[in-house]
DNA sequence: TTGTAAGCGTTATCAT
DNA sequence: ATGATAACGCTTACAA
C-alpha cells in the first residue's frame, strides 16, 4: 500500500507538507504543491481513510439507520431508495457512511448503542422512520450527543433536524379526493399505521378534520403498516364501510385484494406512492413522494448541522395521484 | 470517549494487558482477566474499530458490491435481501462491511479502484451479479489482490469463490415444465439477459438443449434484464411464438403485461422468484431462490477464504414453482 | 504472566 | 513556507 511517506519521499518533502497539500492549506508554495501533486498522481496515492479518521480532530462519519422490521416485504423498495440517495450525497460531500438496520439496536440499551456508534467514530445519524418502540434512538436524539436528521419524524432540537412531507395535509388531500369521487360516503374505514406514532397521529388528525367537514362515521383500526393486518381488518370491516383510507400503499393493496376476494367494491386510497402499486394494476389515489430525493435532502440538512446551523424542520413536496404501470417501468 | 487507557487505569494494569484480555490471549491470569472485564463493563468500553483496523496486521473489511444499474426498478428487492443477509453474517463473524454500488467504479480505472478500496482497508469483496461490462472488477478478481466471492458469476481461482445456483439445470427445468404444460409448442421466444454474460450463456445452453429435445424453433432476443425491453420484444415477437421463456421475473412480467395488452395468451415463465410476482396475481412458473440465504452463504465462503482455504464453487438450491400472493404477504 | 515501546497512516502543533 | 514530532487508539513483538 502506498502511503503518505512514499509520496513525501518521491516529492522530496516532509510528510506533513504532503498532508498540507492534500488538505489544501493556504501556506504552501506553488512549486511544492506541484511536486506533491505529481508524486500523488504517479503513485496513485489515495489517503488511508481509516488513518485519517483516527487522526482528525473533527471527523464526520454518518450512520444511516434503516428500519426493516415491518413485517411487510416491500419496505425494501423504500429503504433501498433511501440508501442510494444517501450514498450519492455522501460521495458528493466526501463523507463516510455506515449502514445499520434498526433491529440491531433492539437488544442494546442506550449506553451500549452510543458506545457502539462512537466506537465506529460515528458522530451523525440519519434515522429513517423512527418507530415509537425505539426508546434508545429517542434518547440519543434527546441527549444531542450526535447530529441527527430524522426522516418522517417531526422532532427537532439544536442538533436534530427533520425532513418530511406534511402528513396532515397530504392525508387530508388524498382522502378527500378519494371520498369526493364517490357519492354516498357515510362510513369510512381508516387503516392507520402504528398506534401512538407521530405520523400516525398527524394523519389521524387529518381524518378527523375531514370527518367533521364531510360528516361521516369514522372507524379507525391500526394496521401497523402491515398488509396482512390490513387484509384482515378489511375482511372484518370492509363490508360495513363504504370507503377505505389506508396509511400506506402496502396496506391499501392488502385491503383491495381482500375486497376482491370478498367480491365487493369500495374506493380505497393509499399513501407513499411506491412503484409496486404500478404492478398491481389497481389504479388508486395515493400520496406520491420521492424517497431518493427525501434522503438526499436529509443529507443536505445534516451538512447544515455540521456547518454549525441549528436543527430545523424541512418540508418536502408530495403529489396526490395514481401510480401508473407505464410510469414505473419506463425509466 | 472511553479508551483502552481508561480501562487500563481503572483495572490497574497496562493497556497491552487489556488488549490481551479483549482478544482472548491465553497467557493471562484469571485474576487480571476478571479485573479487566469488570472495568470494561463498568465503563461501557467498546474498542474503537477505526484504531483496531489501523493497528491490526490482518484486518478484514469486506466490500459489498451491489449492482443497481439495471434500468428495471425491482432489483431493489433482490439487492436489499443481499445486503441484509450479508449484514447479518457480518455481525455474526464480527467483520466490518462497507457497501458500494458498482456504478461508483464506472469512471475509475483498475488502479484507481484498487487504491480506493485499499485506502478503506478493504481486503475482501462480495460481488453480486458481476456484469460483463465491469472490466475493473474482472481484473481485480484475476489479479487476486483481494479475497472475492462472486454471487451468480462462475469464476473461481485461489482467492475467489463463487456461489450460485445451477443456471443450466434451473433454466432447463422451468422452461421444460412450462412448455410441457401446453400442447402445441413449435416456436419459443427466449428473452435472455445481457448478451455475453456468463449466466446468460449458461441459460441459453439449457434452452438449446431443450430445443433439441422438444424440437421447436427458438427465437432468442436479449432483454438485458429490463422489463421495458422485454415488453417491446414481446410486442414484436409474441404473436408468432407460442410460448415465452424469460431469464428474469421482471422481464416475464413485462412480457405478460404486453401479452395482455395484445389480447393474446401465451404461456410465460420467469426466473428469480421475486416477491413482486405475488402482487401481479399472475401465476407463472419461475425459479425460486432465497437471496438472503445466498448472500449468507457467500459470506460463509468468504470466511473460508480468510481461513486459508482455496476458492471454490458452491451451488445453492432452487425450486421451480409459482409465487403465490399469500405466501409473499404472510410472513 | 505482565509491562514497555514501536508501529499502523494520518493530522496538527510547534519550531525553524 | 516547510519540517519535526506528538498525538489518535489500538496491537504486538520483545523485555522483564
Amino acid at each position: 500500500m502506498v502511503s503518505i511517506n512514499d509520496v513525501a519521499k518521491k516529492a522530496g518533502v516532509a510528510k506533513s507538507t504532503v498532508s498540507k497539500v492534500l488538505n489544501n492549506y493556504s501556506l504552501v508554495s506553488e512549486e511544492t504543491r506541484l511536486k506533491v501533486e505529481k508524486a500523488v498522481e504517479e503513485l496513485g496515492y489515495v489517503p488511508n481513510s481509516v488513518a485519517v479518521s483516527l487522526s482528525k480532530k473533527v471527523f464526520n462519519r454518518v450512520g444511516l439507520i434503516v428500519d426493516i422490521r415491518h413485517n411487510s416485504q416491500f419496505v425494501d423498495e423504500i429503504s433501498m431508495q433511501y440508501l442510494t440517495g444517501a450514498f450519492e450525497k455522501a460521495k458528493e460531500y466526501q463523507i463516510e457512511v455506515v449502514t445499520f438496520f434498526s433491529s440491531q439496536f433492539d437488544e442494546m440499551n442506550y449506553k451500549q448503542v452510543t458506545a457502539y456508534l462512537k466506537s465506529q467514530r460515528i458522530n451523525c445519524l440519519i434515522i429513517y422512520n423512527l418507530s415509537i418502540e425505539n426508546k434508545n434512538l429517542y434518547k440519543i436524539i434527546e441527549k444531542q450527543e450526535f447530529n441527527c436528521v430524522l426522516v418522517d419524524s417531526p422532532i427537532t432540537n439544536d442538533r436534530t433536524s427533520s425532513v418530511s412531507l406534511d402528513h396532515f395535509s397530504a392525508q387530508y388531500e388524498v382522502a378527500k379526493k378519494t371520498l369526493e369521487e364517490n357519492i354516498y360516503i357515510d362510513r369510512v374505514l381508516y387503516i392507520a399505521g402504528g398506534a401512538g406514532g407521530y405520523i400516525t397521529n398527524r394523519r389521524l388528525d387529518a381524518m378527523r378534520k375531514l370527518q367533521e367537514e364531510l360528516d361521516f362515521e369514522l372507524i379507525v383500526e391500526y394496521g401497523d403498516f402491515n398488509e396482512y393486518k390490513a387484509r384482515e381488518i378489511t375482511f372484518k370491516n370492509g363490508e360495513k364501510s363504504n370507503a377505505i383510507v389506508c396509511a400506506s400503499d402496502l396496506m391499501a393493496i392488502g385491503a383491495v385484494f381482500a375486497l376482491i376476494e370478498m367480491d365487493i367494491y369500495r374506493p380505497v386510497c393509499g399513501f407513499d406512492g411506491i412503484r409496486l402499486m404500478g404492478y398491481t394494476k389497481i389504479a388508486m389515489n395515493t400520496v406520491k413522494q420521492n424517497f431518493n430525493l427525501k434522503s438526499k435532502q436529509a443529507f443536505d440538512e445534516l451538512k447544515k448541522l455540521l456547518d454549525g446551523e441549528k436543527g430545523q424542520h424541512t418540508e418536502i413536496p408530495y403529489e396526490v395521484c395514481k401510480i401508473d404501470y407505464m410510469d414505473v417501468i419506463q425509466k
